[in-house]
DNA sequence: CTATGGCTGTTCAGAACAGAACAGAATTCG
DNA sequence: CGAATTCTGTTCTGTTCTGAACAGCCATAG
């Protein structure tokens, strides 16, 4: 399992001297939108504080989240790669202070600062492999254990201090939509958890490590 | 949907003659196992000719599918973020020609070779969009649409001179490993596909693109 | 030639799942 | 405050899917 963030010998101030046309700097407030999918692409995004949500709606208006996004993180890449259009949303979970880089900005950056190329591929390479464990997931777990590891996801399991409370209120409908299925199974679940004890939550949600045996077990 | 190879003004030669140490090109028979799962990761490679196939196995004996790279892609990709064992195993579907570059080798070059760097950027951003399109097509579509897309994808549709004969026999066990079902379910869509003249198949799959009705259909 | 092994077509019971529906708790808002 | 809205718990029906089983169809080797 890849770590979240690879020692980032980085420094953000670095980052904001080293790009200083073609950047913005903003606040969004919570369920603010940062793009939406369908509108054109043309600028790549950095969190600096807050938390992004990266959703993709099906034409039958089903929506899946496929990240969650937190300081630190790229997004809206794509468009480096010549993507014309936005392929999901993103929207702010919580206040964010977000800087956005012009595609053309972004390019010669990369192309004039190797420091930065490294960070960015760095970030890539970790996306990456994040991207292929949900795929893995999904492909091979069952939708309650995709529930248990999202959840210990969500509380930073394997992090520095432990397992922490999940913030953000995040609700059974959007657990739903990162792990591929429906709200009452969701629901079904996290009931199912809390009777065995491996959660706990009347407004915020606390995670015990035994819920990892949910997710190991065969 | 992102272009495969978004017109890389690369040389092979260039970086054939850019990285001279630490690296070697090697032939791999049909078959043949470029590293396994759960071995030491220490470098990556990088196809010149051939297919390769690159799979995850499960606790539980399944195994699937997660990338079938060509001419011109990367893998193995995981141990520059720090990741000690493959995640993966990868195989040659084809007689193939692989160059390995030991990992110090790859930090160096990205390091001291731009060009490089920024070719190294656009295969990740494009693979990060194949897998994330792989992520959304299990979360929203039924197997059968699945298996509709994947066949389309492996016929190379899309690009010059449309769809063409799939050559390297894939069996419907790989399909089913690809598409996350079972080997059954894949002989049932496969004869249903035949019967209504989206595809036809005695011993090489022809895909005709009037298949593409199954993944546009709501 | 026979047999052996890999691939395919087909079936079937049982598990997992989607989608709709409805009621109650909790929150927000005017 | 009361109304409206959002979130949750729960049930039900029908569909999709798994996993195992078995039979036919080539190839290839002995």
């Amino acid at each position: 399992m890849a770590k979240k963030k690879p020692a980032p010998a980085f420094d953000p101030k670095m980052f904001l001297a080293t790009v200083n046309h073609g950047r913005t700097v903003a606040p969004y407030a919570k369920g603010a939108v940062v793009f939406r999918q369908s509108s054109p692409a043309d600028s790549v995004f950095y969190v600096q504080e807050g938390k992004v949500k990266i959703t993709v709606a099906s034409k039958q208006g089903k929506e899946a989240v496929i990240g969650i996004l937190g300081p630190g993180d790229f997004f809206g890449e794509g468009c480096l790669i010549g993507q014309p259009l936005r392929l999901a949303t993103a929207k702010a979970m919580a206040p964010s202070e977000i800087m956005r880089v012009g595609k053309l900005e972004m390019i010669r950056v990369l192309h004039d600062e190797p420091a930065f190329g490294e960070l960015f591929i760095a970030h890539l390479l970790t996306r990456n492999s994040r991207v292929e464990e949900d795929l893995v997931d999904q492909l091979f777990n069952s939708s309650e254990k995709r529930l248990a590891r999202t959840l210990l996801l969500l509380a930073s399991f394997g992090k520095d201090g432990g397992p922490q409370p999940i913030t953000a209120p995040i609700s059974q409908e959007t657990l739903a939509e990162i792990i591929g299925t429906t709200r009452p199974r969701v629901s079904l679940f996290m009931n199912k958890f809390r009777k065995l004890g491996f959660i706990s939550y009347n407004g915020h949600i606390e995670i015990h490590s035994s819920l990892l045996s949910v997710v190991l077990g065969d």
